[in-house]
DNA sequence: TTTAGCACTCCGGGCAAGCGAGTGCGAAGG
DNA sequence: CCTTCGCACTCGCTTGCCCGGAGTGCTAAA
């Protein structure tokens, strides 16, 4: 039928979305009579009494204990996010803040990546962070092997963003400084803009050939783009824990000390938003969904950040579940437009 | 007389340091009678008292409420810590653990800088940080201007430490790669080895200006080398904040926040450290001592560490004003040296 | 100068009472 | 058959109170 949403008669569906706005809104257990005084239900307590025992039989709201009002499960939340909330806007004035706010942050790629989690994190009064390009979606500017000694030499790799990265190599041969010049001279004609990734092993070896060098220059060329393959791989950026404090559900410190803790391993961090990087729309997950007993009472909105086409890193917003779901979402989105714009002052040309 | 500290006698001497012990033993404010039990002192708890209320009058210990035990001030940990406590050296297999431990990171600047913040916040149970070595104690290692184009290039600095900063200019006239190479030839033959700081601009000008350059040239070298000089100036690695949360001082949520804010900003963080840089020793701040009212009951232990002879950098550890400070001093120190030790295995040679 | 004794203070835990918000259910009404 | 009313019941939270324990300051005696 097409007034049943999700499996919800009409009323039930409506009686559900104020239940988790109202309790979005006031942090307190909602009960009937509250509900019916506060919004025009048409209906009196009693049978929104009846209608919340059957959500509750549903799975949909949970009782903290007898004679106090219901509060929203992880499904209950899960069914307002997927069908039952308006999704919001920013106002234009919202967008220039963020826009002007962006601008402060000078042309490197850090600053933005920072500036924007900085932001983010104010602006949604939470926990947010922001993770790195992912390097191999970055593309190859330049390489340039310099000659430090008869023995050694040092590799580096500039990226499309900027994003230098180094290391050292034997030489084995007797190499001279021209040679490198003309490995470098032919390594950045054969991948000029090639994505990272892209830059195979297989075409490494076949260009280092090329120039006249053996196995041990192929195995220092590769360990080279590997490393800026590699590196900073799960950087990420993030900001705004002290807002965490103000939640109510964090006056229990054990929560606390996890969410520190997480903080503080940048891989677990890491892991938290991996799950979303498939999917290039926003994602939200709630609570269990987050895979771990320690975060059940959080959520987490993660949305993607593009350079062009492509979806290079992500924005999340982590916060209790008891989150403005439709407003941060907003506020991630914008965030991430302003981001991806910022991005173009980085690039490397 | 040489019976007196601080001036105080030796009786009044060795009860604040009683007193300073238990507290920071217990958290609990230590009472006459209870300190009489505990510790042999040789009179009754009367006299206690009375030599309590004269330290107390003297301004080195507190009374959170009458008919409470006392805890020390400022002036009682600070007369503690300079001429009460006993220092206290690590064990042979505590050196041994923190050395194998520091071994896990790989030889890359950020990542042992990491690595012993990660450890030190874990074996002294607090807050630890430790700063970068400030780019101007790092001495030059090499230069390599690229030819990326008619009207660009790219100039790349890599310091002793392996740390290379990038930056872009515009070439004006009308140089060839060949150009720029003979320039990176000629700033690495002039400065190699010197500090950065010792690169002034001056003689930047000079060797820009015998390879033929012009004004425009000059300017983009030593932009290249204040880049690298300044660059990460205040990079600071943070870790162990959840153990603050075991603190009973940390009950009050709002303590927790200031911390937080000044976990975010670097800026804070680093002005923190900032006051002992000058000082070659270790140096200990205790609750007013670090100039702001948030901070009040908290103290800071700072160590430098070296490479080769001059300090380059600081480990410190922020926590509560009742710490054990001989034992993180040592903690702190033995870090250091670690630190100090693994730096060579990251110089560029 | 030290000690013993004593009255006083104050915090904190434990307990009971009362309040308020909310539930569930049976019966009445449309 | 669904909705509403009325009512008894539940339960957590707050308030007020009491009491024990730890500690202090003061006075007087050794």
């Amino acid at each position: 039928m097409e007034n049943e949403v999700d499996g919800l008669d009409k009323r039930k569906a409506y009686i559900l979305a104020t239940v988790v706005y109202e309790y979005i809104a006031t942090g307190e257990p909602v009960g009937s009579q509250a509900l019916t005084q506060k919004y025009n239900l048409g209906v009196s307590s009693a049978t929104v009494r009846n209608e919340m025992a059957d959500l509750e039989a549903g799975g949909y709201l949970e009782q903290p204990h007898t004679s106090a009002g219901r509060v929203p499960s992880d499904a209950g939340y899960r069914t307002y996010v997927d069908a039952l909330m308006s999704p919001e806007e920013l106002g234009v004035d919202e967008r220039r803040r963020i826009r002007d706010e962006m601008r402060d942050a000078r042309a490197q790629l850090d600053e933005i990546v920072e500036q924007s989690s900085r932001l983010l994190g104010r602006l949604a009064g939470n926990l947010a962070f922001v993770t790195k390009p992912q390097s191999d979606t970055q593309s190859f500017r330049y390489a340039q092997l310099i000659w430090i000694g008869e023995r050694s030499g040092i590799a580096i790799i500039v990226t499309s963003f900027g994003v230098a990265s180094q290391s050292l190599f034997e030489l084995r041969n007797d190499a001279t400084p021209d040679d490198l010049t003309r490995l470098s001279n032919a390594l950045n004609a054969t991948f000029a803009g090639r994505l990272l990734r892209d830059c195979d092993d297989r075409s490494l070896a076949a260009v280092t050939k090329q120039c006249g060098f053996g196995e041990d220059m192929v195995g220092a060329v590769r360990a080279a783009f590997t490393g800026a393959r590699t590196q900073e791989q799960p950087g990420i950026a993030a900001s705004g824990a002290q807002h965490l404090l103000d939640q109510p559900e964090f006056r229990d410190v054990r929560k606390l000390r996890s969410i520190l803790r997480i903080l503080e391993e940048q891989r677990t961090l890491y892991d938290l938003v991996a799950g979303a990087f498939d999917s290039p729309a926003a994602s939200v997950k709630i609570g269990h969904e987050l895979g771990s007993e320690e975060l059940a009472d959080l959520s987490l909105v993660t949305v993607p950040y593009r350079f062009g086409e492509r979806a290079v890193g992500m924005l999340s917003i982590l916060g209790p579940r008891r989150m403005p779901y439709a407003r941060l979402l907003a506020l991630a989105s914008g965030t991430a437009e302003t981001l991806s714009e910022r991005l173009h002052d980085v690039e490397v040309k």
